[in-house]
DNA sequence: GATGCGTGGAA
DNA sequence: TTTCCAAGCAT
């Protein structure tokens, strides 16, 4: 070698380099999550099943690990198939994805899973174009399922690879409009060898070494490369555009029980806050403190007695019901609304947030009676 | 590009 | 307690 690399050589050098580092130490260090297969298997070439890998990548969309595990589990055990998902009844998925949250996704997941049976032979796109192409796949899922499950040199950007490499590149632009400038970082040094490994190494690196506040730069197998960790300000990035303050909801909530201990439930709008899931009658959830809250929003005339306030908070506003609790006689349910008999009250497709307003008003009435209700 | 969309765990 | 934010997507 005669003279310093040239540029594009030098990157290359240190694709390999930073790749191999982070590769060397996922092999050592990663997370064993039941949806993925271990390292010494893909560097054997295996690959692990698209459903699982796509299944998994739907639930995990804003949501914790810990959360997921035993959702993905259930849906495994219940759908191990996409045939078998998209054969499924919408209510049941719906009912199986209940207090996991963006309950658009469960829609988008069934949507999906019929397309991949009927239009693709049930078989999943292998490339990021395809995957996109499908109802609920965005950037992130597309790049990730490729790269995991078909060996796509694809550049997977999640929350985590964000932090990473806006650390690794001190990247000083603020997100969300930093977002491109981190797909080509990240672009540039996905290597050609265990592209689906490199991606969930650089999330696991986020996950545990790199977080949000404190991270373990000591332990970083990246600490060399790492320009924030070279000028000590890895706390500073990435950097962040300030966010509104949460506006918060009044309103009333009805829990009528019939003198078998039936609920009145009702089916909320396909679409818009918790679309398609299910709830007691409620008013309108005002801005204001406008008398929304009390007993007259009653979708009937009812005893009502009042019996606590449940708050709840959403992604853009908190929530606070007044919850009320009526015996009353027996009578046809309103159009569009049902009798829920109390052993089906566990399973019924309830939001976290309604599930507190049935237990303020019947404690113990949405846990199931028996261990697992087979 | 901004906004709507859940929930629960951690600091 | 409050704030942050976690393997984002659709519009």
């Amino acid at each position: 070698m005669t003279q310093a690399l040239a540029a594009d050589e030098e990157d290359d050098w240190q694709r390999e380099t930073l790749a191999d580092a982070l590769l060397a130490w996922y092999d050592r260090h990663h997370r064993h999550l039941p949806w993925r297969l271990p390292p010494q298997a893909t560097r054997q070439g295996h690959r692990p099943d698209p459903y699982r890998v796509w299944l998994s990548e739907i639930m995990l969309q804003q949501t914790t690990v810990g959360a997921v595990k035993p959702y993905y589990e259930r849906f495994l055990e219940r759908w191990p198939t996409v045939e078998a998902l998209a054969r499924a009844d919408l209510q049941e998925v719906m009912k199986a994805w209940a207090g996991l949250g963006y309950y658009s996704r469960a829609r988008n997941l069934k949507k999906c899973a019929e397309e991949v049976a009927h239009r693709h032979g049930g078989v999943f796109p292998d490339t990021e174009a395809g995957l996109k192409a499908l109802p609920g796949i965005g950037d992130y899922t597309a790049a990730a399922v490729a790269a995991i499950a078909f060996g796509r040199r694809a550049a997977v950007v999640d929350g985590n690879v964000e932090r990473v490499v806006t650390r690794l590149r001190a990247i000083e632009t603020p997100l969300p409009a930093a977002k491109p400038q981190v797909r080509k970082a990240v672009a540039a040094l996905v290597p050609a060898e265990r592209p689906g490994d490199f991606a969930q190494a650089m999330m696991d690196l986020g996950a545990t070494i790199c977080t949000p506040r404190r991270p373990s730069c000591i332990l970083c197998p990246l600490q060399a490369f790492c320009a924030a960790r070279g000028a000590a300000a890895q706390e500073r990035f990435p950097v962040k555009a300030s966010k509104a303050a949460k506006p918060s909801r009044r309103g009333a909530a009805f829990v009528a029980v019939r003198a078998d201990g039936a609920v009145l439930l009702r089916r909320r709008p396909e679409s818009g806050l918790l679309g398609g899931m299910s709830e007691v009658p409620t008013s309108g959830w005002s801005a204001g403190s406008d008398g929304e809250d009390g007993p007259s929003a009653a979708p009937f005339p009812a005893p009502w007695e009042p019996c606590g306030t449940v708050t709840h908070t959403f992604t853009h506003f908190t929530l606070a019901l007044s919850v009320y609790r009526a015996r009353v006689a027996d009578m046809p349910a309103p159009a569009g609304s049902w009798w829920c008999a109390p052993g089906l009250l566990a399973g019924e497709a309830l939001p976290t947030v309604m599930k507190k307003v049935v237990e303020a008003a019947i404690p113990g009435a949405t846990k199931a009676r028996r261990p697992t209700g087979t």
